[in-house]
DNA sequence: CTGTTAGCGCGTTCAC
DNA sequence: GTGAACGCGCTAACAG
């Protein structure tokens, strides 16, 4: 339970700590001969320097907190991969934690990274407006918002572009003809469910049509497939407001018999690992998910490192996946 | 950026930084009227104390470190959903890291954890032994293996029982009348495979089976879809050493026009989230995922807390699901 | 080029 | 019951 600090390493080497500590961090020349002792009386102690006296001195942990609705989401898992690695990269470390959709959690967890002095956050909230956000920029700890943006809080960003994914999955469903359109969203206060809806009504409009329904349920597949088991007049399409609930949709429908993309087609949105598998392999909006974490992580150290200076959104492009849930 | 401290408190309280202390940690008793005073200057200044210099002073961080291989593989963030939300419950936090499959980096996150004066360690490493145990071990920092255990390290650990859920899927199998066997496994130097392996191999000695096959490959997806593709004779069961394994294998006879199961049962192993929506629906072996990662949260901090003194072993059952890949 | 020293924020004696 | 002072391990400023 012995542990080694920076003395015992001075001592055995026969040095001061201060030649110690410019060896470790090689802030300053050190002469070839104490330097191998020193490296020496490392390698025998098997020391590794304090982070956290470190992190005390210096006033900067090098840790980004990471605070994200659920890890078993399946959206989630190659977001934080794609955060982490960058992180790691630069030599930073990722503070994750789960604020399983409520906001007493999330604020509990904006606490605990304030106390751990955590140098930057990268946010994706619960939907709803936190006040704890406020404790966070007041204490001058940069915030980026990762795949929603938070009215009413003027921070960097990095989405997907939402309204361009529905667009281009709307426009080749209409081009191939269909023309009619049940809408089953996810939860009503997150920002993706309110964004995709704004851009699904918007092409309605645009291409004057007015047979449409929309329904804010939930992200998940049970909300697809409860809508699957009672929906009644089928459309031309349905359109799941994430992967999940098309699974859940397409699930339903088969079991009663109908038949996609014969009767009608489902697409989903995000293309999240086993999209590609299902059966039917599911048409939907391909988001960047790695890479929206890995820009991320690369734009709050830019924040941080005083590179940034501005508020900066990064908007991703999304991609049309198609495959075979639709006709 | 200014960071509150415990003594802009006792100022603003007009008291001193002990009794801010006191205050905060419960840790005496304070007159009434000052601990009111120095909640009251908590409150206006927005404190919060310094996690780090806490530990710094306390020698503990109340920071449990946990390895896993990959989060984007589906049977980790059950696991990591386990042990955080135990860990939070008794305030303590996770520091997770992806060692990606790579002994390096498998080191290099142990030397940040020991680094970052981590209380313990919850370990499912890449399979290999790795040296750099020995070092968290000397230092006193505690251990728990998860889902594997580590030949040559004396440690405690929880599994899932492996021998059992073996047994069982193969018992059932057997008495529905199935008589040879094709077991594609995991990669050669994992735990998992490994014992599954022997567990496979006792239960054809032990009702003679000669007719049987084994194969190391990959806990992959494409592992199991390329075996799919070059399989000549079909057994009356493919055994998957996981779901991933057994959705490949799936996909690729379907696609060969093979049907499952009127042609060959197909079976995995852990029952992750889609297994029950695959199509067919897979038999399978469910591990309890959840409950392993909470356990060893548990088993972690009881070591730590000095509650539990001998190593110790927890032995989860595991549970056979029957679903519509077999027959 | 190297050593001495102050102090980061806090908890814990030890006096009073 | 409360405050002053020390030190956890380290870096940075300063002195030499």
């Amino acid at each position: 339970m012995n542990r080694i600090s920076i003395k015992d390493v001075a001592k055995e080497a026969g040095v001061s700590i201060s030649t110690v500590s410019r060896v470790i961090n090689n802030s300053a020349y050190v002469k070839e001969e104490l330097r191998i002792r020193v490296e020496k009386a490392i390698k025998k102690l098997n020391y590794n320097p304090s982070t956290i006296a470190q992190s005390l001195r210096r006033g900067k942990t090098k840790t980004i907190g990471f605070v994200i609705p659920d890890i078993t989401n399946p959206f989630f898992p190659n977001i934080v991969k794609g955060v982490e690695d960058y992180l790691k990269k630069e030599g930073y470390t990722l503070l994750l934690s789960n604020s399983d959709q409520d906001l007493d959690m999330e604020t509990k967890i904006i606490n605990t990274f304030i106390s751990k002095h955590i140098d930057g956050i990268i946010f994706t909230g619960t939907g709803l407006y936190n006040p704890a956000l406020e404790k966070l920029i007041e204490k001058g700890i940069k915030i980026v918002f990762l795949d929603r943006i938070l009215e009413g809080v003027n921070a960097s960003y990095v989405i997907c572009d939402n309204q361009i994914g529905i667009y281009e999955l709307l426009s080749y469903l209409y081009n191939r003809g269909n023309r009619s359109y049940y809408f089953v969203n996810g939860g009503k206060n997150t920002f993706s469910a309110k964004i995709r809806y704004e851009a699904f009504v918007k092409f309605m409009k645009e291409k004057n049509i007015k047979n449409y329904n929309h329904l804010y349920k939930e992200f998940s597949y049970e909300a697809g497939y409860s809508f699957g088991k009672k929906i009644k007049k089928l459309p031309d399409v349905i359109i799941g407001g994430n992967d999940l609930i098309a699974y859940g949709i397409i699930d339903s429908l088969q079991e009663r018999g109908i038949k996609i993309p014969e009767n009608v087609s489902v697409t989903g949105f995000d293309d999240i690992l086993f999209s590609k598998h299902y059966k039917p392999s599911l048409t939907t909006v391909r988001q960047p998910i790695y890479e929206m974490g890995y820009k991320a992580a690369e734009l709050i150290l830019k924040i941080i490192d005083g590179k940034q200076k501005q508020i900066k959104g990064i908007v991703l492009k999304p991609q049309l996946i198609i495959r075979n849930s639709t006709k």
